[in-house]
DNA sequence: CGTGACCATGAATCGAAGT
DNA sequence: GACTTCGATTCATGGTCAC
């Protein structure tokens, strides 16, 4: 499997391998222009100060590795601006940079790649579909994280593979969102306690699409932050090169069984088969939101029974306050109530069902 | 309408106006520690190249506005020092502030605003479900743009309306990213040829969610780059008191007329779902005093612990001793435990949480 | 073997009030 | 300002085990 190319009789170009090592050192013994594309990792920089129980009392188990300390936004900007001057050499003219990150450093990562003189061509949002809720209710749910995809310099002919995503996202362009859930189940690699074998383990949903999108068959795919080797796995599914840069033997270790393991795919297994989508989910308070309604306004039910609604999305009645599912059924003397069919509102005389102005938002998010 | 306030006697606070001139000049008129909330839309920095046609020839009528011109990333960098600096001074201690971006500028912003002490609640992506496709199928449909919020510095006591934003979500914590439609239709605001008024108006439905989610009725809102006013039109119609910087006068003039077209909304539907924490304290003790419980009486947990009841209104276990919650937590080996749910005592053969005795003082109270 | 109850867990900058 | 006490707070998914 490992390659070694020789790239005008310099240093040579080490193939399908992890190499050991600071990622920096690592990169700095490798070739000028001799990479398509990386993808990084990089530690997001995470200032946690105490321990995080869940409503249950049960701990989080938060990361806390000794890797992604820093001392202060100083120390990282530094670390993100020599590794960023590493990638930049390796990239060949036409290549580009793919970086995931949270809001703790991405903004750090975001303008050091422009001071740079790298050229971003998208962010990217990776949309969780099943993030850690915020259990304290003192902030909006962490649900996703953001991706910034970046040529090597403006003006640069970077490689896009517009019909394949197209493809992917059934006939439509893909979008810069991308819903994906993350990482557990099967996939999720475990240590010999049964443990997770590293704390961030990134889908390979998302390095599919990453790879499938800016890279083609036979490019070489960097990833100096190698952790478990899920790009590595990837890429080799794909048909790419890769090398892997890492610190961390146990990880290392992990990722070489790991991608052992993985075989290319053939042709007729790389097409994928595509479920058809649940109806969205849509919360009564859009329709507030958008102004489809109006807080204050009056709905009615079939029934003769009224309710007035408020700024959060709630109803209230004579004696009840809540959705309105919990205050019809409190009015009918129901146990439970489709307050979407339930409630009217009335326009020009008529009297029509909320579940009409939920269809209409329906179908603005297909046709989105 | 226009409220003028007197803080200290010194600068006043020009409520519910628009200010006409430089933001950064507007703001330094403005006294220190006066605003709740700083909602800012700031120029995107676009670097847009020559034109942009549509695949059927027609132009795009893209921003390409003198106020958006920055010579580099230097220059926008100063500009968003300088009005972030005026912005902090401006916030209560306890404020916050929202800014929104693409990815052009909101690395930049990102990055500057850590720099001053700011303190990153969330970063939110307003998922657009009707985004502009990209017509030369060269990058990924930008589909989103995005907010970071942001409290004016680590460890304040930032306003968050929790309940109000689950309502909001039909009962599910609110996520950081939010699917709304872009502001087009009637909401977008025309001028005298029928053309935008302006380039990037915001739709209503998302600063209503960041005015019910982070103010409450009475806060003063800001906005230095105020545009159309849609943070002007949200605010008063959700009872919040506005201040608005702009420095072109055709937007100014647009926003007045708008805002004196906007109703407030009434009193009931302006109020929102309190979090618990806001209800009055009730001491344990008080349920023996009243005789609600007697002192030697047992209360169980669902996990089958007793313990008895004291005079004091503190607990007896079989070997410890304490409030509810101490007992209770130390009967279950967890680092904290809720005693009003966790305890029960026994009437009539059945068993009721104890939280019923404290629910029926609360509206005793509530009632007089 | 199917179903459902129950449990575990994921990149997290996750209190507020009283003494 | 430090310290103690009160007591509020979770969604989706996958795996295990009882029935």
């Amino acid at each position: 499997m490992t390659k070694m190319t020789d790239l005008k009789g310099a240093k040579a170009l080490p193939l399908n391998t992890i190499l050991a090592g600071d990622c920096i050192e690592a990169m700095q013994a490798l070739p000028d222009a001799s990479v398509d594309l990386i993808f990084a990792d990089p530690p997001y920089n995470l200032q946690l100060k105490g321990e995080l129980h869940r409503p249950d009392n049960s701990r989080v188990d938060a990361v806390d590795d000794h890797w992604d300390q820093f001392q202060s936004f100083a120390a990282y900007d530094a670390f993100t601006r020599a590794w960023l001057a590493e990638a930049k050499r390796l990239l060949k003219p036409n290549g580009a940079l793919w970086v995931i990150g949270s809001y703790h450093n991405i903004f750090r990562v975001g303008s050091a790649l422009q001071d740079h003189g790298f050229w971003i061509l998208n962010d990217v949002v990776w949309r969780k579909s099943n993030p850690m809720p915020n259990f304290r209710g003192k902030r909006l749910t962490n649900a996703h994280e953001t991706m910034i995809w970046a040529s090597k310099e403006e003006g640069a002919k970077y490689t896009f593979n517009y019909e394949a995503l197209k493809s992917l996202n059934e006939g439509i362009q893909m979008r810069s969102d991308w819903v994906l859930p993350i990482c557990n189940g099967g996939e999720r690699l475990k240590d010999e306690h049964g443990d997770k074998a590293h704390p961030t383990q990134k889908p390979e949903a998302l390095l599919h699409r990453v790879l499938v999108g800016s890279t083609n068959v036979g490019d070489v795919v960097l990833d100096p932050f190698f952790g478990t080797g899920t790009t590595g796995a990837v890429a080799k599914m794909l048909g790419r090169d890769w090398i892997g840069i890492e610190r961390e033997p146990a990880y290392r270790a992990v990722a070489e069984r790991r991608i052992a393991g993985v075989r290319k795919f053939d042709k007729t297994a790389l097409e994928v088969t595509r479920a058809k989508r649940a109806e969205p989910r849509v919360p009564f308070g859009q329709l507030v939101e958008r102004g489809m309604l109006r807080p204050g306004e009056t709905l009615v039910s079939a029934t003769g029974k009224s309710a007035r609604v408020r700024a959060d999305g709630t109803l209230v009645g004579l004696d009840v306050k809540g959705s309105i599912h919990q205050v019809g059924a409190h009015l009918e003397g129901a146990p439970s109530c489709n307050g979407w069919t339930y409630w009217h509102f009335k326009r020009d005389g008529k009297t029509v069902p909320i579940d009409v102005l939920r269809q209409q938002i329906r179908a603005e998010m297909a046709g989105g």
